[in-house]
DNA sequence: AAAAGTTAATTAAACGTTTGTTTAATTCAA
DNA sequence: TTGAATTAAACAAACGTTTAATTAACTTTT
């Protein structure tokens, strides 16, 4: 049996991610998660504090994946722009309810305590991409490109793509019930629109 | 001094754009429109016909806008992704609270209806543009690429910078009570971004 | 090893707010 | 004088949180 800490965080990001921070009640969260509804507050706190507990636990695991393709020093710079852009599809599309809370969190100005804390956990990774994308430059085997518009162009087709099943549905020409972001096809296909956008657009000729 | 079912709706874009659906209450929108409570049940109905009302007013108002520089025969095909990149960056960053909104309906799975609602006005545009995109590699003068997505990179990268104003001045080393969607330098910088990305990826050489 | 004591886990119930909505009375304009 | 606009007040329901009582899981003592 799990644990029923970690079993509440898990219902958590479900019910956040499909339903928002305010639109999801901690009855919710509890009746889903088999437990009390006192548990919550007794294990957390408050329903705030169990936001932040479950955005410091996945922070932890995220922040190391980058930066192994960046200090890998077989790789070029090109190289690295193409793992990055897979492990990005790949983890953003597996974790894309998760992504959406973190999205959704951003977006929305109140509670600013929590948009501090995203906001210091994505702004590092942000810059790892961009640190690559300017050695290249330095270089001379990528084009003086605004770096910092190219990643918000990598992270964001994908989210772009993420933002909704239905529409994504709907421009795929696909039955309401298919799920792209779990077809190995699309994710491909995505991977690869981004990695032909960066090669003809960062690599000289 | 303006309708009170206009000065509602004002409000409700506000409100609910910084503190999304649920985090915004009718008496938050009453006390700021100076209205009263009741008002807003008078002339809706409920919450979520105020919200569906705006959604539809604003609708009305950009449906037009692209079909003009399609229809424009004296461009060519990027002409048009040039403009539609113009006329895009402009209006959502002008916009930007009522785009927040959509971007955060669309990402709720809950309210199924409203969800509907946005994907059908929202389609017909990304159609708009795939189409000059698809005419442009059958006229030859495109590059074959996956035009559905190169509409995600578009659009996607503009709503990565309008994510977060937070996140946005980090990365550009700006204090935190600058605006930069009001910057029409940081406009003109996005602007460029996807200009120059879109012609040297679409265009053959 | 059994009993007693102690802490942690868990529960149902109630707390005080706030929510969206409605009512019933009043003001206002035509 | 009629009908719409506007109000304050009340409504029931849902909210996050707390309480106080009970059960379970260990420790310590005998």
């Amino acid at each position: 049996m799990i644990d029923k800490k970690t079993q509440i965080i898990n219902v958590a990001v479900e019910l956040f991610a499909e339903k928002g921070f305010e639109g999801t009640s901690i009855r919710d969260i509890a009746t889903t998660a088999n437990v009390n509804v006192a548990m919550i507050n007794y294990y957390f706190g408050s329903k705030e504090k169990l936001f932040e507990c479950m955005v410091e636990q996945k922070a932890a695991y995220t922040k190391d994946i980058l930066e192994e393709i960046v200090n890998n020093e077989k790789l070029t710079e090109i190289e690295k722009i193409d793992q990055i852009i897979d492990s990005y599809v790949t983890r953003l599309f597996s974790n894309r309810k998760f992504h959406r809370i973190i999205h959704h969190e951003l977006m929305i100005n109140e509670r600013g305590v929590l948009q501090d804390a995203i906001v210091n956990l994505l702004t590092p990774n942000s810059f790892v991409i961009r640190n690559v994308i300017d050695a290249g430059i330095k270089k001379g085997t990528f084009k003086k490109v605004d770096s910092l518009l190219v990643v918000a162009t990598i992270v964001g087709t994908i989210n772009q793509v993420l933002l909704s099943k239905k529409f994504c549905n709907k421009c795929l020409n696909k039955e309401a019930e298919y799920v792209p972001y779990d077809d190995a096809k699309f994710r491909k296909r995505v991977s690869d629109h981004l990695k032909d956008l960066m090669h003809s657009y960062l690599l000289k000729n």
